[in-house]
RNA sequence: GGUCCAGUAACUCAGCGGUAGAGUAUCUGCCUUUUAAGCAGAGAGUCGCUGGUUCGAGUCCAGCCUGGAUCACCA
């Protein structure tokens, strides 16, 4: 019977081993003067000067043949082998090192040098156990072949990978880049804001009253006031309130929690950039995206073409911009622009689309847009001209009553960026709020609710702006060609294990 | 939530009515330049769970659990 538990009896047998020879098994302290990536650098001179070095990292493989062995050794910053001859490290320290595991943190002190097979490694002239393992990794294998890396027995279970993520990293170095690259990405982002005057703020993320964005909300109870708080849906109220406020250009990259399913692209919590521009308007937010985007793969990623969700998807190109109506005639040959309400509701209820109640014709518009274009909708695509009905948030379109200045960013028929030009006329932004509430009260759980102290901030004065949520983890699916938000997120939302 | 697919040793997988298999990992022995080290040997499993059909069930059927894909809804 060997289950894992059993690997783990064995390998606290030998733990009692180690300390019979007097080892610490998790000694306090280390010595390391050089990461891996130090010594790879310059082979030759590292051989020539003959300098000890200490290394520390995981023992992640092992090769003891009698009276020497090899390892590899990896740090955060590269591999190297480790090569321990009995007759040069002694009795004892080889003794000590017989004991050691693939797994194992160790520090080993000695001088680099090539194999007879020609491997770069470190010529130990003493080792020391710094973190025993008692639970062995799943093992991995791998070799070069003609410069290429080909891997065995990779950790694979998508399930497992998810729920036991530190395996993932350790065991996957292709995974634990995806999160690199989505650190760098997000470290680019905000030196690109910066450096348009932006500061970073933070708002609450518990919150009285939820808003923002159409979406139910998680809610949480605060015991001493004695109150139910809601987690924050978007952070676009408080940023706005603080443009009332003074400042001019703020942005927000932070969590937000929606109670709603759960899929390739949704993920209970997800990180939302905000960035709210005093005296900018739609185009400003049109411009701003472009350029952050074309930025990020240029510079960052270093690469105009990305595939995503089996598209080719270039981000060095300008952005297509094109107007919800045009959109709709473009994918189902329905031109709405005559707002014929009782036309498009044929239209709609000829292809069996569920009606929502009250709808105006709006609505309408965006239910063909959602049907017929949205998806169909590949290269990056700024679709302008929402119906106000559901931009609630957003400025009326000059002169147009049923539109608002609001855009989507659209890439692989995903939405990437949401912008208006922001409602700051206090009256026709409590309209709106009330006619949300309608809604919510013919049943719509995701209308909005009227924050009455927004409003009043709103009456005290809020200049003209443009404002728009960019959602990091498709930004970063899309810079890492990965298809599913899980793989951009540490540890995704799972169901409990039954 | 609907539909389809998957779950067998610690890892990666084969087996698809007739005694539970392989490679890696583990354990024992040998081995002083290996590198998916090698050689010899050994141990290791409630075949996701619960029922059913059958003389006999990883294997067929039903329900459930977990995951994936897809559709619907949402960012």
């Amino acid at each position: 019977m060997q289950n894992i538990n059993q690997f783990v009896k064995l390998r606290k047998e030998k733990l009692e081993r180690i300390k019979a020879l007097g080892v610490e098994p998790f000694p306090v302290s280390s010595q390391r003067t050089h990461l891996i990536s130090q010594v790879l650098c310059d082979k030759e001179s590292w051989i020539n000067s003959n300098e000890e070095v200490y290394l520390c990292g995981r023992l992640v493989a092992m090769r003891r043949q009698g009276k020497i062995g090899f390892g590899n050794l990896e740090d955060a910053s590269g591999k190297v082998q480790i090569y321990v001859q009995r007759d040069l490290v002694g009795e004892d320290i080889y003794e000590h090192f017989k004991l050691c595991d693939a797994g194992d943190f160790i520090q080993i002190c000695g001088t680099m040098f090539f194999t007879q097979a020609g491997e770069y490694s470190i010529k130990a002239s003493h080792i020391k156990l710094l973190s025993k393992n008692i639970r062995p990794l799943p093992a991995v294998k791998e070799k070069m072949e003609n410069g290429r890396v080909i891997r065995y027995d990779e950790f694979a279970d998508i399930e497992l990978r998810y729920r036991k993520r530190y395996l993932d990293l350790l065991l996957n170095p292709s995974h634990r880049s995806v999160f690199e690259m989505r650190s760098r990405i997000i470290s680019a982002i905000r030196r690109f804001m910066d450096e348009r005057g932006y500061i970073e703020v933070e708002t609450p993320i518990l919150q009285p009253l939820y808003g923002g964005a159409n979406a139910r909300p998680f809610t949480t109870h605060h015991n001493t006031l004695d109150v139910d708080l809601y987690l924050r849906i978007a952070t676009e109220l408080y940023l706005k309130r603080l443009i009332v406020g003074g400042f001019e250009r703020v942005y927000e990259i932070g969590k937000n929690f929606r109670n709603e399913g759960m899929d390739r692209t949704h993920n209970p919590e997800f990180s939302l950039m905000e960035f709210y521009e005093a005296y900018s308007d739609l185009r400003g937010m049109m411009d701003i995206a472009e350029q952050l985007f074309r930025h990020l793969a240029k510079d960052v990623v270093g690469k105009a073409e990305f595939i995503y969700q089996g598209h080719k998807i270039n981000l060095w190109g300008e952005f297509r911009r094109a107007t919800m109506l045009e959109l709709v005639l473009e994918h189902s040959g329905y031109d709405a622009s005559d707002l014929d309400y009782d036309r498009a509701l044929a239209f709609c209820k000829s292809h069996k689309l569920e009606i929502p109640p009250e709808a105006g014709i709006g609505r309408l518009i965006a239910l063909l847009y959602e049907h017929f274009a949205e998806e169909k909708i590949i290269q990056p695509t700024f679709v302008c001209d929402f119906p106000k009905e559901i931009s609630p948030l957003a400025k009326s379109l000059p002169g147009n009553p049923l539109f608002a200045d609001r855009f989507e960013l659209i890439i692989a028929g995903n939405e990437f960026a949401n912008a208006f030009s922001e409602l700051n006329d206090p009256f026709d932004q409590r309209a709106r709020f009330e006619a949300q509430v309608r809604m919510r009260e013919l049943g719509d759980e995701e209308a909005s609710t009227l924050d009455e102290d927004f409003l009043e901030a709103l009456e005290y004065g809020m200049p003209p702006m443009g404002g728009q949520g960019i959602g990091i983890d498709r930004l970063v699916m899309l810079l890492t060609e990965n298809d599913s938000i899980k793989e951009v997120i540490l540890f995704p939302q799972m169901k409990p294990e039954s």
